[in-house]
DNA sequence: CGCCTCTTTGAGCTCAATCAAGGTGTGTGG
DNA sequence: CCACACACCTTGATTGAGCTCAAAGAGGCG
């Protein structure tokens, strides 16, 4: 049998319950975790940074991470929010000198398991299964990505509400009681739209105003989540 | 041995020299293009069509296509410009019903090669390697939308700038004698970024005339790459 | 308590969208 | 062969959504 850390042994239920190793044995699972490690983040911690030699990839235990790339001129871009289950840095592992494309920042307490490169090319391309859950958990990346590339001559509050409605289906899929599942800030969604700050606080503070949202201990809760997705459909 | 059309084998050199099939002999090639079919589209022409049950995917021979979305209100969103050797539909292959994501038009007279889920579930999926460049293929798309992404504040002639001399470096590495290898109008290069006809113009006109790039034969040349990078790194 | 980040609001400005009108080139049918 | 349609390109005038700048209040934390 595989060694692998205690803590990690630990967390293996938890970790089982990703919809990404569905049917995936407890012993397949030490298999993958070989060398891996469960690093812990506090608020804005960096876990893997751009540039840098990509010598592990990561997989996102609890907490979020936001995927940020930084301009020349310091404007930080946010690229994707990840959330428990969600891979991070599965894309360059198959490069030959792979380098992490973007910095993952934590947003709130996480905890991250980073897995060597070597695990990833020695056992994660033996299963097949593996490798089509990553394709398609990818694709889904991709097609969130094309899906904003569509909305670009919207509004911004189509793109707001657009938003806010993807990363709360993330968890829930009951359409009651809908919250963000991730500390995020106004400036935070500002910078995932490329929008400023200030037009993005014009647009939610008024939703705020018609009890459409509501933001409570840094959490935003969608309290009239039809009024949001009538708001996101706004096209014309 | 497998049997597979004459025509496409008549085209097995063509689609051996991309860069996909590395290493790959002709036998395997054979194999992997078993129920194929080359589709000549002529312009405007559509391959495959959004929403529609994906049953067979893509590989672009000649020419060229963009993947569209349109909108609700009939206005188009073009989010892939495919060249020569690229995949088209691959994302949604591993899916179970797959639909079409995206619908493909024909940039003047093109060839797809056009070839049967079920040979991707049976064949493709076997070649480890293949799979590999898949997902390099996918991931160089990814960045290239992310890219656009991180531009989003960044004025319109940065993200002219920054289209031209993507598609212009797919082909030719040179960096002499720089041309863009599909013949793509300004409203396409529009509905790429999500800007208006009209701006693109304004911006690409004020280069015509600064001798900065050239439109011949509906062909897009770019006479001073350096100028144009230099253009494209305004980021300030 | 001072520092830091986040939020908020107002005022003014700007880039690019929209609207309008005309020019050019190509294919098509009478 | 002409004329008509159609797609594309171009230019100018006007407008507005969202950006920038500025200033200030509200937690949270060492």
């Amino acid at each position: 049998m595989d060694k692998i850390d205690q803590s990690v042994g630990a967390c293996l239920p938890e970790i089982q319950s990703f919809s990404l190793f569905q049917g995936q044995t407890k012993e397949s699972l030490q298999s993958l975790c070989l060398g891996a490690s469960i690093e812990v983040n506090s608020h804005r911690e960096e876990c893997f940074v751009l540039g840098e030699s990509a010598s592990h990839f990561g997989l996102v235990l609890s907490g979020a991470y936001k995927l940020v790339r930084v301009s020349s001129e310091g404007t930080e871009t946010i690229l994707y929010f990840a959330t428990p289950g969600d891979l991070v840095g599965t894309l360059v592992m198959n490069k030959a000198k792979p380098t992490y494309p973007v910095t993952s920042v934590a947003m709130g307490p996480s905890r991250m398991l980073k897995i060597p490169r070597s695990t990833y090319i020695e056992r994660w391309l033996a299963y097949p299964q593996l490798i089509l859950e990553i394709q398609s958990a990818l694709s889904q990346r991709m097609s969130q990505l094309q899906m904003q590339k569509s909305m670009l001559k919207a509004p911004l509050s189509v793109k707001v509400a657009q938003l806010l409605i993807e990363i709360s289906e993330r968890e829930s899929k009951s359409s009651e009681t809908n919250y963000l599942p991730l500390p995020i800030t106004r400036r935070e969604i500002a910078e995932s739209l490329g929008a400023s700050v200030e037009s993005v606080i014009r647009v939610m503070s008024d939703w705020s105003k018609n009890k459409i949202i509501e933001t409570k201990d840094q959490r935003i809760n969608l309290l009239r989540f039809d009024k949001l997705l009538e708001e996101g459909q706004k096209l014309e």
